[in-house]
DNA sequence: TTCTGTTTAGATGGTG
DNA sequence: CACCATCTAAACAGAA
């Protein structure tokens, strides 16, 4: 598990960009670099980080400003999918607003947890994107068909926080076409069947698993 | 313009 | 040490 980040240290690195160098990253009078700047990385000298200011006096070291809250011990996954269990279907911003309300490590100001969790729902399948929201921007997004439940996986709950968190309501789950569970189950099947060609349906297979095996083997659910 | 959603890239920590 | 899961940052496109 990683153990890092809001608030534990700021990261004043940037990503490369993907983009070739433009006339003003070599450009002298460009300030991008200063983005990458660390003073103590070039001279000698302690640069204090951002968490909370220490006055030397008096002796007893005293925080400027009230203790950060601790990270909650849940990765992203298990917050939205607690989220979506909890409500059944949310939008993006209220997924936001139900982590906040929760976790108040989670300032609903901050931009950096909510670049994660959109970051989630996208390539996590687990999370399903349904239909225009009703009023608002953004899509409907709820829990896959064969979505397991994450925390006991851990052996951990939402109670464990002392948070309180309303009861479960029967999870809305976006039935999956069968077409879609079968595409995913010939991802999962194309990593252990080498030599599979995905688009001709070439039947070369060297272990001769089918992706209606994997769909039984992985117990993703089929919809018919 | 802002928000949402996707994608890519890199860092970090745990595990075998 | 390699691999994996997770987190973070950022670029970018499309919709409202």
């Amino acid at each position: 598990m990683s153990t890092v980040k809001i608030g534990d240290r700021p990261k004043w690195r940037r990503r490369k960009s993907s983009k070739s160098p433009t006339q003003d990253d070599n450009d002298c009078a460009s300030l991008a670099w200063l983005l990458n700047f660390r003073l103590d990385q070039i001279v000698n000298v302690k640069v204090p980080d951002d968490g909370p200011v220490f006055r030397k006096e008096p002796k007893v070291m005293v925080p400027d400003t009230p203790p950060a809250p601790r990270k909650p011990p849940y990765t992203y996954p298990e917050l939205i999918e607690r989220a979506l269990r909890e409500k059944g279907e949310l939008t993006v911003s209220a997924i936001y607003q139900w982590i906040s309300d929760r976790f108040p490590f989670y300032k609903a100001n901050d931009e950096r947890w909510k670049n994660s969790v959109r970051h989630n729902l996208s390539i996590n399948p687990h999370f399903r994107k349904g239909a225009r929201a009703p009023q608002g921007a953004g899509h409907l997004w709820s829990l896959a068909a064969n979505a397991i439940d994450l925390l006991p996986l851990r052996n951990i709950t939402f109670e464990d926080e002392g948070i309180a968190l309303e009861p479960l309501q029967e999870a809305r789950i976006i039935p999956c076409p069968k077409v879609i569970v079968l595409d995913e189950a010939a991802i999962a099947a194309a990593s252990i069947i080498p030599d599979q060609d995905l688009f001709t349906g070439s039947k070369m297979f060297l272990n001769p698993v089918s992706a209606e095996q994997v769909v039984r083997e992985c117990g993703l659910i089929t919809t018919d």
